[in-house]
DNA sequence: TCCGGGACGTA
DNA sequence: CGTACGTCCCGGAT
């Protein structure tokens, strides 16, 4: 066998080498979006692509210590003892690199009491015995020893782990003049800073290699110490069980007792899906396509997933055959699998350009295409069945309502949507569309048509047989979903679906005039302002970079530094407020005044590229946009429309009732976060405060300060309020200081007061936190689920964040069912009683709605009902309603 | 052309 | 060193 036929067993020392890119890469430059510090993975990684695109390892392991400690520290508890701590930079990596290397289906391994390097010259060992070649990384010269003539080590070079050196027996004898296996006792008695092993005084590497050379080995240099002359040879005789213990302690096991051998350690192939995931949450884009390019390389030959995207369905799934079905055939087929005691059937909208095409309809056994073209007259069974309460099941049922009803279609009966399921299993994962739930989920791949390709390669799948893959992806997640969840989905989410689908459609009526000449006249404010911006500082720069501002701020106008992020220093509102206090000038002031008046330029022409020839907005509800359970809005998003300032306000004064409607009407819960953590925390006080109907911020100060609530000054009222709404955020007393601009001490003795007369809160927040510990996850009022890793995280950064987060889930949460609980009320309501009046938004504490002639008693009723009936909490839920021509009138 | 970061609008 | 979002622009990488 010649080498090139070798299998090459490749073994990778994870600590050191994670350990050198740790320091080779500059750690503040590689942080996620979670604050999570990422170098020494990026390098890791980054090194890892090089070596399987340049070594092609067939084989391969990583291999970690588990600890500082092994059988060498309670042999000698100096070894090593020179290192200091850990960086707490590093320690959080190596998990999150484990989690990188398993999706890349590269194995590691650990053994209790033993070092990585031992673990690899046990595999080298026996890898060379195997018939391997064996590639050894390591950044620890003592791996030296394991070189022979089937073992090269790759060690880093000063410059950290991108390029790595060969050693082999020549390299090695060029650069010490002794074989391999000789360097542990060369190095036993020159000794080794990093191990904290000394060596003999006097004695260095030209020594040490020319005494090896005459005497042959470390033992024949002690036998023949007798013959040394000179103050060395004294000092060797004197110090030789230095020598003796470094060379006990530098010597590699090659017997480690593992689970494994080499030839068990053959290359898996790479989970895509996980690879993905993980590098997504790291933010390695770069390094994701390299290891994608890798990934495909290597799937030329092996099935892997990356072949399986390309030959279709995995093998061993067998779908049902598809039958495509009209006429007489297809209500017949309808009608015996939908009649009572049935299952659910799998429903799949074909579309292209937006226009309904086909549907696929699948039981477990059967599977059926039906071509769609309007105003056939044998689609009445199918409209039928479509818009009867059959129950269906679909992959995120909100665009297929949507996309049927463009055709003119309804559909009602949704029992199940795959896209809901899995967001509320795990509300903080991304959406995937119905082929990555299959791949995630069942380990299955659809085949899917390449959209690049004019003649794809790969056909994709019959919306007959994504019907009967929505109908196995529904079994699977209704499976993992516990009953509080599942309870959630069947009373809140899917029924909201049309709902919120309704919502979309309808839009709301915004005048574009009134849009225009605001934006005409920001447009003016703007460039005046940029002008006398200019003439602040005698030359022009683009006032939106932030990176010129750094420039002008920090170094034409020598103002003090502000708080430091990625880029340099921040020039934000609060920053810039803080330099107004520090360094006056006129500059700050104008571009504050810039700013805002171009950031609400940018939100008017937001809003008019989102105005349909209806003159309507018709934005997007994204059921699944929240980790907390909150819906988003997108395309454009109505839930962050201006409202604290006056050029604000009028932008929503654009939004108007529609012709035919008698007014707007919005209504509101007031403080429901507040009232929430009232009755989470049942505490008698906040209780109190509400069921009295008082001001709660007055009731709140003038507990606090000791004063009548008449007593409670403004400025009282302003640090109760902001304290109240900061503690649902975990809010600190430092953040506390800095928004109110007050003293840290005065904001830890307002903590204090506040908690001492509202224990029952604190308590409630901390035990929050400390079961979501224990859970893993967080809880709703209605059984909504957060799940939360971090909580237990060495990472301080990290745990914190979560801490904060969990703390808050259950409230926002809460409030985000109760809200949802409403809407349908109101919805149920609005249909049932045969109202023209529709509603149009949603901003999550907050409901507009057009009110039709002669509607406004009976809409402003139900809407009070329902939202203030939506739940039954300890403190009443306060709704307050507005009516108006336009939004802001509508404001109360 | 894409994408991360900064900044900022809302609840 | 306050939770939850979406969108814009800039500037560097591609």
């Amino acid at each position: 066998m010649t080498d090139s036929e070798k299998p090459t067993l490749m073994v990778i020392d994870g600590h050191s080498l994670a350990f050198r890119a740790f320091y080779a890469l500059p750690v503040d430059s590689f942080m996620n979006r979670e604050g999570q510090h990422t170098n020494a993975i990026h390098g890791f990684i980054s090194m890892m692509n090089n070596l399987l695109a340049n070594e092609k390892p067939t084989h391969l392991a990583v291999a970690f210590d588990i600890s500082r400690y092994s059988f060498r520290t309670r042999e000698y508890p100096e070894y090593k003892g020179t290192r200091g701590e850990t960086p707490p930079e590093f320690v959080g990596q190596i998990p999150l690199l484990e989690e990188a290397l398993a999706a890349m289906g590269i194995r590691t391994v650990s053994k209790e009491d033993y070092e990585a390097d031992d673990i690899l010259a046990t595999l080298a060992h026996e890898g060379s015995r195997q018939g391997f070649n064996v590639l050894v990384v390591s950044g620890d010269r003592d791996a030296i020893q394991m070189i022979n003539d089937d073992v090269t080590l790759l060690y880093p070079n000063a410059r950290g782990v991108s390029e790595l050196k060969r050693y082999d027996r020549d390299t090695v004898f060029e650069r010490y003049g002794i074989e391999p296996h000789q360097y542990p006792d060369v190095a036993a008695l020159v000794g080794e800073t990093s191990d904290n092993l000394i060596g003999i005084d006097k004695v260095g590497e030209k020594t040490a290699v020319k005494w090896i050379n005459q005497f042959g080995s470390l033992a024949g240099v002690l036998e023949h110490a007798d013959e040394v002359g000179g103050v060395v040879g004294e000092k060797l005789r004197e110090q030789k069980d230095r020598a003796i213990r470094n060379r006990k302690l530098n010597h590699l096991l090659t017997d480690v007792d593992l689970p494994f051998g080499p030839a068990d350690l053959e290359r898996k192939p790479m989970n895509m899906t996980a690879v993905r995931e993980v590098f997504d949450k790291l933010q390695f884009r770069t390094l994701l396509e390299r290891v994608l390019k890798i990934a495909e390389a290597e799937g030329g030959s092996q099935s892997d997933p990356i072949d399986a995207l390309v030959d279709g369905v995995a093998t061993g799934t067998v779908t049902p055959p598809v039958r495509v079905m009209v006429d007489e055939e297809l209500a017949k087929w309808l009608d015996t699998q939908s009649g009572k005691g049935t299952k659910p059937l799998g429903l799949r909208v074909e579309t292209a350009a937006g226009e309904v095409t086909g549907l696929g309809i699948a039981s477990e056994s059967d599977s059926a295409f039906v071509p769609w073209e309007p105003g056939r007259p044998d689609y009445v069974a199918l409209e039928a069945w479509l818009a009867g309460e059959a129950p269906k099941y679909l992959h995120d049922s909100k665009r297929e309502l949507k996309s049927l009803q463009r055709a003119g279609l309804a559909l009602s009966g949704i029992a199940f949507d795959t896209t809901l399921a899995a967001w509320l299993l795990k509300p903080g994962g991304k959406n995937e569309d119905l082929a990555g739930q299959v791949y995630s989920h069942l380990g299955e791949t659809l085949p899917q048509a390449d959209p690049n390709q004019l003649v794809p390669e790969t056909e994709a799948p019959s919306p007959a047989t994504e019907a009967w893959y929505v109908l196995r992806l529904a079994d699977y997640l209704a499976d993992k979903l516990d009953t509080g969840s599942r309870k959630v989905l069947d009373d809140i989410e899917l029924p909201l679906v049309p709902v919120l689908a309704l919502m979309e459609t309808t839009g709301v009526t915004v005048n574009a005039t009134l849009l225009a000449r605001l934006n005409a006249s920001l447009t003016e404010t703007a460039a005046d302002l940029a002008s006398r911006s200019y003439a602040e500082i005698g030359h022009e720069i683009n006032l939106g970079s932030p990176k010129q501002l750094q420039q002008v701020l920090f170094e034409e106008l020598g103002m003090p530094k502000t708080r430091a992020n990625k880029t340099g220093f921040s020039t934000d509102a609060a920053s810039l407020a803080d330099l107004q206090d520090s360094a006056p000038h006129p500059f700050l002031d104008l571009l504050l005044r810039h700013r805002d008046a171009t950031k609400l330029k940018q939100i008017i022409e937001t809003l008019e590229r989102g105005i349909s020839t209806d003159a309507r907005i018709h934005t997007t509800y994204d059921q699944t946009g929240t980790s907390t359970g909150r819906i988003s809005s997108n395309d454009p998003n109505l839930q962050n429309i201006p409202v604290k300032t006056e050029v604000g306000r009028e932008i929503r004064s654009a939004f108007e009732r529609g012709e035919k409607f008698e007014t707007l009407l919005t209504a509101d819960y007031s403080q429901i976060e507040m009232r929430i953590m009232a009755h989470l925390s049942g505490d008698e006080g906040l209780i109190l405060a509400f069921n009295e109907g008082e001001d709660l911020h007055r009731f709140v100060g003038s507990r606090i300060f000791g004063v009548e609530p008449a007593e409670v000054t403004p400025i009282m009222r302003t640090k109760v309020k902001a304290m109240s709404y900061g503690l649902a955020y975990g809010l600190s007393a430092f953040g506390l200081s800095k928004q109110l601009r007050i003293e840290t001490a005065e904001a830890k003795q307002l903590m204090g007061d506040y908690f001492s007369r509202f224990g029952a809160v604190r308590d409630y927040l901390r035990n929050v936190v400390e079961q979501a510990r224990v859970d893993g996850y967080t809880e709703t009022i209605f059984g909504r689920r957060r799940p939360f890793g971090d909580l237990t995280s060495n990472n301080r950064v990290l745990r914190e964040n979560a801490e904060r987060a969990a703390l808050n889930a259950p409230i926002q949460g809460s409030a985000a069912d109760i809200f949802k609980i409403a809407m349908l009320g109101i919805a149920d309501d609005l249909r049932t009683g045969g109202l023209g009046s529709r509603m149009l938004m949603q901003v999550h504490d907050e409901l507009v709605f057009e009110v039709a002639a002669g509607e406004l008693d009976a809409l402003s009723a139900i809407v009070r009902d329902r939202m203030g009936h939506a739940a039954d909490l300890r403190v009443p839920l306060e709704v307050q309603i507005g009516t108006g021509e336009n939004w802001d009138q509508a404001a109360h």
